[in-house]
DNA sequence: ATAGCTATTGCAAAAACTTGCAATAAGACA
DNA sequence: TGTCTTATTGCAAGTTTTTGCAATAGCTAT
């Protein structure tokens, strides 16, 4: 089974569609190292589908965001940015020169456990960005 | 000592200046009980001083936060918003009605400690929004 | 008080993001 | 295959956020 007729297996089960649109856009998030904001998104799926436009990226973005194929991670001046979802994981970033390093999701797992027994709430969102001053830079 | 000679001497140490704009956006922080978009700000702060512009309103609460007069806080949508720095505590906001509960931070002292040792990370930010389901809307 | 230095603001224009709605095209079913 | 339903897109216009630069106004020191 094609990574492809997963993605569209995934969406129809629950009522959606496989577009285009949501393929060109998955493509670039795979094969990105790291996340990229919508307007990178946009320029790079453009390539491959020049009718796309922009406010379809963000919606396209929040939607899969949504149902799981992308993750959302914040920037630290509170804008979005995505990674195709994958392994569990969170993200230190500098907040000086912008080096990112990869956090992964053990490390939490005690706090969500707190957290949920707690607060009553559930299904907590599992990436986090955490903000700070890496080595090279202090 | 009133808190505006107080702002006022902890900016002017680090040479920055404590302007009317500054105090009027630090006013209506104070004066609110949860924290609000640099729109709302902008609305309210433009009740006491008129000529204020939003620009402005976006530059200074990012600068407010830069030196620990205010807290900026993630929304959901990947926006900011920014309430007066004050007791050190973070948020659990629920994805579905926008409820929102405070978090004591000794709840994740441990996690900044394990942070900071394995990553080399130093004055990780302190505050972290979380996004769940509430006990209402499960 | 006054003058000078420069951090900060306002203005104007650009860029990023959002929204409503009519047109399009995935997928279901015959 | 072709037809139908409706999720999804593109367009166009709105709103929010950012940026560059000249004018303003805090603060320091005289």
């Amino acid at each position: 089974m094609t990574f492809t007729s997963e993605y569209a297996s995934q969406l129809r089960a629950r009522g959606f569609r496989l577009t285009l649109q949501r393929l060109a856009i998955l493509q670039v998030l795979r094969q990105s190292e790291t996340h990229l904001s919508p307007r990178e998104v946009y320029k790079r799926a453009k390539q491959t589908l020049p009718t796309l436009t922009e406010p379809t990226v963000y919606r396209t973005l929040e939607f899969l965001a949504a149902n799981g194929l992308a993750r959302p991670s914040q920037t630290g001046n509170g804008h979005l940015m995505y990674e195709i979802a994958g392994n569990d994981h969170h993200h230190i970033v500098c907040r000086s020169c912008g080096d990112e390093l990869e956090i992964d999701h053990t490390l939490l797992e005690t706090l969500y456990y707190k957290l949920e027994s707690m607060s009553g709430y559930i299904r907590i969102d599992s990436h986090m960005t955490f903000f700070g001053l890496c080595p090279a830079c202090q």
